[in-house]
DNA sequence: GCCGTTTTCGGCCCGACTGTTTTCAGTCG
C-alpha cells in the first residue's frame, strides 16, 4: 500500500501529541509538529522523492533524523518511535487535548490525580464534581471542561459561503459605530480557505472600550467568551465564534498581517526578522540592537518591504514556499475571476438542474462568459434524471437551435458522464462522439480499495471521449472524505494523455484542493475551475473555484477555461 | 529535533486573557 505525505505526517503528529503528554521538550515536539505541516502540504510525495533518491533533508523542517524516519514510514507504514511510546503514554488520552481549555499540562495532571485517560472518564468525573478538587482547577474550569467536551461533538468548520453573508452583516453592524474608522476580517477567511472555524475581526479605533462593549451588544451574540479593551471572543446564535481586535492606526498592518496568518507564514516571517536583528509582532517591526527602535507597522505592504520583499496576497501565505519565491522575484501572477472565459459544467433541467439551458445561457453571458458547456447527468444517476442517448441526441439538437438563436455566448454539448466500476464510460462511444467534449465523473462505488479506485479511472481515461475528470476526489466538506485514489497516477497520465482535471467550484466540494492544484501546475497539467451549477445563480460559485486556485498557486495560464473554445477546441480533437 | 551570510551550540514567536492565584501557570492564536 503506498504511504501519503498525509499518512506520514499523522504519524508524526501522534507522536508529537504523545511526547507533548510525556512533557518532553518542547522545541522537539514542535519540530514534529513543523515537519508534518511540511508534510501535509508538500504537493509532491515523499514516496516518490525516496524513489528518485532525492535528500529529504533538503525540506524545510526536515533535518537528517526526520529524513530517516520519513523513510521508515514509507518502507514499514510505521514508525518504531511511535509504538514505543504508545506502551508508554495512553494513546486515548491525546483525545483530551482536543477539548478546549486542555492542554498538555493539565491532562497529566488530570491522568495523575484522576486516573482519567478518556473524554467519557473526564465527563463523568467533571459531572461529580472531582475535577475541581484538584490543585490548579476551581468550579468554573470544570464548568469550561463540561462546555468544551459538549461543543467538541459538534465542532464544524463553515464553508466559506456560509460565512460570507454572517461576515458582512457583523461587519456592516461594527462599520456603524462611530468610534470604528475601519473593520477588515482576517484569518483563514482573509487567506479564502475553503473553511473556516472562526472569523478574526480587526478593528481599527482609538477607543478600544467603547468598541468592545458594541461588539458584545450585536444581537447575534450568545456567549461572551472574553472581554478586554484591545481583544474580545464570542460566540454568534448561528455558532461560530467571532474573535474581535481593537487596533491603533500605526500597527493596523502589522496586526492585519499577524491574525491573517497563517501561523505558518507568520513564523517564517518572523524568523527572518530575528535573523536581521528585528522583531515583528501584532504592533509593528522594531530594530532590536540595545533598545527597541520602531521602523513599521502601519501597512503590510511597507513591513513586507522592510524585508526587501513584494507584497504576498493573503491566499499565499502558507508557508509553502511564498516566501522564497517572493524573494527571488517569481511570485505567481495569480489567476482572477475576470481571467475566466468560460464554464465547463452546468446542469438544467433536463437533469437535475432548476434553469433551462437557455436561461443557464443568459446568465453566463450576463457574467461576460464566452461559452458555457451544458453537462447534464448520465443515465447511472437516475436519481438525477440522467440522459440517454436519445434524450441526449434531443438535447444536441437544441442547442444547435439556441446557438442559432443567441448571440455573444456559445453553448457547448457536453455531458457529464459517469465512470462506471469497471471503468468504461456510461454512454455509448457513437453519441459520445457527436458531442463538443465530455466531463467524466466518479458517483457510485465510492468505496473501493485505492488500486481498484485509481485503475479504474485510468481505464475510463483510455477512452478518447474522456476530456475532464469532474470533481477528481468526490469529497464533500463537513460530509465525506475524499475516495481512496492515486492522484499523482492519475495526473501524470492526464498529462501523458492530453486530458484535463477539474477544480469543482461548488463550496461544499472544491475538489481538487489547494495541495492538488499546485501539484497539477508543477506536472504542467490544465485545470478547468467549474461552476458544477445547478440553477443560474450557481454561476458565481466560480469565485469560490478562483479562490482555491489562487491558493495552489494557478495563473492564467494554468487553467483551461481562460482559453478560448476556438483554442480549446483543437486540444479536445487532438484525443479523438 | 531543526537550524545557521554574526552561531555546529544554544537558541527556538510572543502577547492577551482566564482562572486560580496573591505573582503566575496554562492555554490560545
Amino acid at each position: 500500500m503506498p504511504i501519503h505525505n498525509a499518512d506520514v505526517a499523522t504519524v508524526f503528529e501522534e507522536v508529537a501529541d504523545l511526547l507533548d503528554l510525556q512533557g518532553a521538550n518542547p522545541f522537539r515536539i514542535r519540530a514534529y509538529r513543523n515537519a508534518a505541516r511540511t508534510l501535509s502540504q508538500l504537493s509532491e510525495p515523499v514516496a516518490e522523492m525516496i524513489r528518485d533518491g532525492r535528500d529529504l533533508s533538503e525540506l524545510p523542517d526536515i533535518g537528517d533524523d526526520l529524513a530517516e524516519k520519513i523513510e521508515v514510514i514509507v518502507q514499514t507504514g510505521t514508525l518504531p518511535l511511535l509504538e514505543e511510546l504508545e506502551k508508554e503514554v495512553d494513546p486515548a488520552m491525546t483525545e483530551l487535548m482536543d477539548v478546549p481549555g486542555l492542554g498538555p499540562s493539565r491532562v497529566r495532571t488530570l491522568h495523575d490525580e484522576l486516573g482519567i485517560s478518556s473524554r467519557a472518564e473526564l465527563t463523568k468525573a467533571a459531572e461529580e464534581g472531582k475535577v475541581r478538587t484538584i490543585k490548579g482547577f476551581g468550579e468554573k474550569s470544570e464548568q469550561n471542561i463540561l462546555k468544551g467536551l459538549k461543543d467538541i461533538g459538534e465542532e464544524k468548520r463553515w464553508l466559506l459561503s456560509r460565512a460570507d453573508p454572517v461576515v458582512h452583516s457583523l461587519k456592516a453592524y461594527l462599520e456603524d459605530h462611530e468610534a470604528v474608522e475601519k473593520v477588515d476580517v482576517a484569518g483563514s477567511y482573509r487567506r479564502r480557505k475553503e473553511t473556516v472555524g472562526d472569523l478574526d475581526l480587526l478593528v481599527l479605533s482609538d477607543d478600544g472600550v467603547a468598541v468592545s462593549n458594541h461588539f458584545v451588544e450585536y444581537e447575534d451574540v450568545v456567549d461572551v467568551a472574553s472581554k478586554g479593551d484591545t481583544r474580545s471572543t464570542v460566540r454568534l446564535r448561528s455558532d461560530i465564534q467571532v474573535d474581535l481586535r481593537v487596533v491603533p492606526p500605526d500597527s493596523y498592518g502589522a496586526a492585519l498581517l499577524y491574525f491573517t496568518g497563517s501561523k505558518a507564514h507568520n513564523v517564517a516571517l518572523r524568523n527572518r526578522a530575528v535573523n536581521k536583528g528585528m522583531k515583528i509582532n501584532e504592533y509593528g517591526v522594531f530594530r532590536v540592537n540595545g533598545e527597541e527602535e520602531r521602523i513599521g507597522g502601519e501597512t503590510e505592504e511597507g513591513i513586507y518591504g522592510l524585508f526587501d520583499l513584494p507584497y504576498i496576497v493573503p491566499e499565499l501565505r502558507e508557508n509553502r514556499g511564498e516566501l522564497e519565491a517572493a524573494q527571488g522575484g517569481h511570485l505567481p501572477n495569480l489567476i482572477t475571476l475576470d481571467d475566466l472565459r468560460g464554464n465547463l459544467h452546468a446542469h438544467t433541467t433536463d437533469s437535475d438542474g432548476q434553469d433551462s439551458i437557455q436561461a443557464m445561457a443568459e446568465a453566463a453571458k450576463e457574467r461576460g462568459l464566452e461559452y458555457l458547456a451544458i453537462t447534464d447527468h448520465s443515465p447511472a444517476v437516475a436519481v438525477a434524471q440522467g440522459l440517454d442517448s436519445d434524450e441526449l441526441r434531443r438535447q444536441m439538437d437544441a442547442i444547435d437551435e439556441l446557438n442559432e438563436m443567441m448571440v455573444g455566448v456559445r453553448v457547448l454539448k457536453s455531458i457529464e458522464v459517469d465512470i462506471m466500476k469497471d471503468g468504461s464510460l456510461d454512454l455509448p462511444d457513437d453519441v459520445l462522439d457527436e458531442l463538443d467534449l465530455c466531463v467524466c465523473s466518479v458517483h457510485t462505488s465510492l468505496g473501493l480499495s485505492e488500486k481498484e479506485q485509481t485503475e479504474r479511472i485510468l481505464r475510463a481515461m483510455d477512452n478518447p471521449n474522456f476530456h475532464i475528470l469532474a470533481h477528481p476526489t468526490g469529497r464533500r466538506l463537513n460530509q465525506r472524505g475524499p475516495i481512496d485514489v492515486d492522484l499523482d497516477r492519475i495526473m501524470e497520465a492526464a498529462v501523458e494523455r492530453g486530458c484535463f482535471l477539474e477544480l469543482n467550484a461548488q463550496p461544499q466540494r472544491l475538489d481538487l484542493n489547494d495541495v492538488y492544484c499546485k501539484r497539477a501546475k508543477e506536472l504542467g497539467l490544465k485545470i478547468s475551475i467549474g461552476a458544477d451549477a445547478h440553477a443560474r445563480d450557481e454561476l458565481d460559485f466560480l469565485k469560490y473555484g478562483i479562490d482555491q486556485a489562487r491558493r495552489g498557486w494557478l495563473e492564467p495560464g494554468d487553467v483551461l477555461n481562460t482559453m478560448s473554445w476556438n483554442e480549446i477546441k483543437p486540444l479536445i480533437d487532438a484525443r479523438r
